[in-house]
RNA sequence: GACCCCAUCGUCUAGUCAGGUCUAGGACACCAGCCUUUCACGCUGGCGACGCGGGUUCAAAUCCCGCUGGGGUCACCA
């Protein structure tokens, strides 16, 4: 009898939700109820710097809009748990010392200056790049007692040295690897917590994941998993490495040149059903090739085998076609039904009606007041255009003035209110020394395509941030393209 | 730069594994027409691709090699 089909999705909480963490999401979902396995949501929050609660929960939000519910996960328990890596601290540290007792794992001293020196010379002799493995001499003895002393140090992975690794992905077949040429790669770091490769290999073995189903830039760590495996002594699952989404550019997908947030398709109308259906055609089609069809029609059609490997760029146009044909589907009923569940839910209508309260005279005139509340990209036109250009800039420059907004003041926010969004722009301000009265003004154009507007920070805070981004962004292509 | 992956219309793809039925099919976008008081939807039609060069074969989009191109990875981030 075949082994149970466990598969899992395992983000790190670190940004907003991510439009790649659902495509491998749903590839894993769908994989998991074919064969009435289970669906794990494990959080890998090992990076202490830029993990945050915020974070983790919008990730359970959107997979949850989405309608991907997890079997087994750190808010819904299960047999395997904890199912966040912060709380398995532990089980990572016993592990790498098992492998360093078998030899298999070292710890190493050196510092961080000696490891940038390092790369640093390695760059300028355009040698091979990576740690030189100077601790792998350190005799264990003396490494233990270094240990004990309390000596800071990383525990490191050690790999074979000559001859050659074979892995292999469900897609691709076998690919080989030089051993020589896979570095030495960190499994405890000096805090204690363990890198990406520990946990998650030690994690998937532990909650008996059959099936890895992730995005293909972890096909180059695969030998170090492999490696992880072999020296533990257990069996590795079957990897699948999906193809990467991508911009318009085929660059891999960001959210410079397009919206990443889940957030984002959210906010702008988007229905959830709609967003998995244009995800699941991204490398893969029906056998008869349907471009319409529903979660559970995917989860009976799914052949892994079957998903194509050039990176599919993601076609914002395409998913609103779909997603209109999803909205005509729908009976009148129904779409007010779906109005009122996000965009005219009261929540979002009370917000915007406390800014437009005082503002409006008549109950009629609230729609065109506040329409910019209720709408998802906007398309400046020439006067906002020329109303943005910052005071003694050029519109290329103002245009920059705005990415650098986005990128430096912006996006690191994740709890997003009038409050944060204020501190946040007036440092960018204090730090560029531009006055404030200067770069509000376009903001708000950007953002609204009005010049009177209820208070600036509080409309952005009822905007959302992912609104206020995607508008922002536009608004900087538009201005960046405009003729000097 | 090194290593790895990939390669069909502008985009998403079917066809490639088991070579002939492919003068390469569908969808998005675009263009035109029809429907229609308008717009949209819908319908019909059009534009549009096997990256290049060698092989293997009676036959290659399909197999092999090289080139070119694109992408990813080379962190005490995931």
């Amino acid at each position: 009898m075949a082994a149970a089909v466990r598969t899992r999705i395992a983000p790190s909480p670190t940004g907003d939700p991510h439009v790649g963490t659902a495509y491998v999401a749903l590839f894993n979902y769908a994989l998991a109820r074919q064969h009435g396995g289970r669906f794990v949501l494990r959080i890998e929050d090992t990076d202490r710097e830029r993990s945050s609660s915020e974070a983790e929960t919008m990730i359970f939000d959107a997979l949850r809009w989405l309608g991907l519910e997890w079997d087994e996960g750190p808010d819904v328990g299960g047999p395997h748990g904890p199912y966040r890596q912060s709380e398995r601290t532990e089980i990572y540290r016993e592990h790498a010392e098992r492998l360093v007792a078998a030899g298999a794992a070292y710890p190493c001293f050196c510092t961080r200056e000696r490891l940038e020196e390092l790369r640093a010379e390695q760059k300028a002799s355009k040698g091979r790049f990576g740690y030189d493995r100077r601790c792998r001499a350190v005799d264990p003895a003396e490494a233990a007692r270094r240990r004990a002393a309390g000596e800071e140090h990383v525990i490191r992975l050690a790999m074979p040295t000559d001859g050659e690794i074979v892995v292999a992905d469900l897609l691709r077949g076998e690919v080989r690897f030089a051993a020589e040429q896979i570095d030495d790669q960190v499994l405890i770091k000096s805090d204690g917590y363990p890198t990406y490769h520990l946990a998650n290999v030690v994690d998937d073995h532990l909650m008996e994941i059959s099936h890895v189903i992730r995005a293909e830039e972890w096909i180059s760590s695969l030998p170090k998993h492999l490696r992880l495996y072999q020296a533990f002594g257990w069996r590795p699952p079957v990897f699948c490495h999906l193809p990467l989404l991508r911009n318009p550019d085929t660059s891999k997908i960001s959210k410079r040149k397009n919206p990443v947030s889940l957030n984002y398709y959210r906010r702008a109308g988007f229905l959830p059903e709609a967003v998995l259906n244009y995800l699941a055609l991204m490398g893969w089609a029906m056998p008869d090739e349907r471009d319409q069809f529903t979660l559970d029609e995917f989860v009976a059609a799914l052949d892994l085998a079957k998903i194509s490997l050039g990176g599919p760029v993601f076609d914002l146009a395409r998913l609103a076609w779909l997603n209109g044909r999803y909205i005509r589907d729908l009976s009148p009923e129904g779409l007010v039904e779906r109005l009122r569940a996000e965009l005219l839910g009261d929540r979002h209508l009370l917000a915007v009606a406390r800014l437009a309260h005082e503002r409006v005279e008549t109950l009629a005139d609230f729609v065109p007041y506040a329409g910019y509340f209720f709408s998802g990209d906007l398309a400046p036109d020439e006067a906002a255009l020329g109303g943005m250009v910052m005071r003694g800039r050029t519109a290329q420059e103002t245009a920059r003035a705005l990415r650098e907004v986005l990128s430096e003041a912006l996006d690191p926010i994740l709890d997003w209110t009038a409050a944060t969004v204020e501190t946040a722009l007036r440092d960018f301000c204090a730090r560029h020394d531009i006055k404030p009265k200067e770069l509000f003004m376009p903001i708000r154009i950007a953002t609204t395509g009005r010049t009177a507007t209820p208070p600036l920070f509080d409309t952005m805070a009822v905007l959302g941030k992912e609104i206020c981004r995607r508008r922002l962004g536009l608004a900087a292509d538009a201005l960046g393209a405009v003729k000097a």
